[in-house]
Order: C-alpha cells, then sequence, then structure tokens
DNA sequence: TACATATATTGATTTTTTATAATATAATTA
DNA sequence: TAATTATATTATAAAAAATCAATATATGTA
C-alpha cells in the first residue's frame, strides 16, 4: 500500500481537501445523513426535523453545494435538495486516490 | 443506496468529521502523500522537500497525530513519522458508514 | 393586491484555523 | 562542555469558517 510515486498536482489536492472540508462538519454530516433517509428534501423539513436556524441550513446546503456533493432542485417555493452520490463516492475514495 | 435508516449518534459524527478535518487540508495532504512515498520519515526530510517551514510541519503533523493518522517514533535526535493506514482506511469509509 | 411562506443573502460578531516568528527542549557532535 | 541540530511548543497575528440576526427575494394564497 506505500509509495504510489504519483505526483499529485496541488489542484488536485485542493479539490479533495475542498471536497473533504465540505464534509468535515457534524452539522454537514447530520444534514446529510438526514438528506440520505429521506432522499429529495426541502430545506424546511430539513431545519425543523434537526432543529436548526433556517439560515444555518441554507448556509450549510449551500457549502456542500459548491462542493458538488448536494444538488439543488426547485419546487415551487420549496426547493428540494438530494446527494449527488457519485460525488460523495468520489469523496470517500479522495484519500485512497493519492494514499496506495 | 438511499436511506440507511441507521441512526448515528454525534459521537460517532464528530469522530468522522474530526477524521476528515484532519485530512481536509492541501498540505496535509501533501504531507501525508509524501510520507505515503517515503515510508517511515523524520520532520527534516518532509520539510526540506517540500519547502515548507519547520514548525508548520510539526504543527500540521501534530494534528494528524491527534487525529490519529500518522504516527510517530523518537529515532535519536530524529522523529520519524508513518501513516496509520487502517486509520486512513477508516476515514475513506466514513462518509460510506453514514450513507448508504 | 396584500399577506404569508420558503429560501437565500448579507453584515456583524465570535470562534476556529493557519501562519509566522521566537523560544524551549532534547539529542548529538566538535 | 559548548555549539549545533532536530523537533516541539508558545505567543501572536492573520485568515477563514461558523453563528446570529436581520433583510431580501420569490412564490404562493387569501
Amino acid at each position: 500500500m506505500k509509495g504510489t510515486k504519483v505526483v499529485f498536482n496541488s489542484e488536485k489536492l485542493n479539490y479533495s481537501s475542498e471536497l473533504m472540508r465540505a464534509l468535515a462538519h457534524p452539522l454537514r454530516l447530520k444534514i446529510l445523513e438526514f438528506i440520505d433517509q429521506h432522499g429529495a428534501i426541502n430545506v424546511n423539513k430539513i431545519y425543523h426535523a434537526l432543529k436548526i436556524e433556517q439560515s444555518i441550513t441554507s448556509q450549510h446546503l449551500k457549502i456542500m453545494k459548491m462542493a458538488g456533493v448536494v444538488h439543488a432542485e426547485k419546487d415551487g417555493k420549496f426547493v428540494s435538495y438530494s446527494i449527488d452520490y457519485d460525488v460523495v463516492t468520489r469523496a470517500e475514495k479522495a484519500v485512497k486516490r493519492f494514499l496506495g
């Protein structure tokens, strides 16, 4: 497993760390877990269920959206969030990718 | 892949996010990659090769050591760092663990 | 149209991280 | 033993992230 000899450019390092950073927060993980359990779901239901502030919820969702972890789709006056499982899988492999 | 219905306690959420946080930094990833490529290696070689400050190197190594990602072993006046691949593997799976 | 609801955005503040520089400690060597 | 080397630690400054409160923007509804 040691010594991949693959030289990673800072672009990939930044991508990997950004992706992991988006997930490296207990509240965001909790939100993600909730979306996972409910499928596409709107902000209202998320913050009511988890008892967190609307504004904070939107902000964390935005961070995860920017990182590509979740996807937002407008549905009337609601916005439905869902998980991009491909990207999450990529995050899982982000470490593995440059380690062995 | 959706809806694991596994309820994660905040302990696990915190562990997962802490582990990911330790890796969610470009410089730390770079250091980890370097250790991976060279096996057990001391601080001096790391910061000379990567052209970063000694103090920063020690600090980042400490963060990864606290998270259990790397292991330090004293060797005379040197300190040799190596990767704990088990923990890294756990980090890879941290996301997967609560998603699907 | 006026009002209510859902979400996003913004600005101010606090907290956490990171970087820098200096110093401390321990081991080594001249 | 004095000087050098390797690493850690500490204090401080700078930067980034998180929280909170308020406001803005849409959309839907009475």
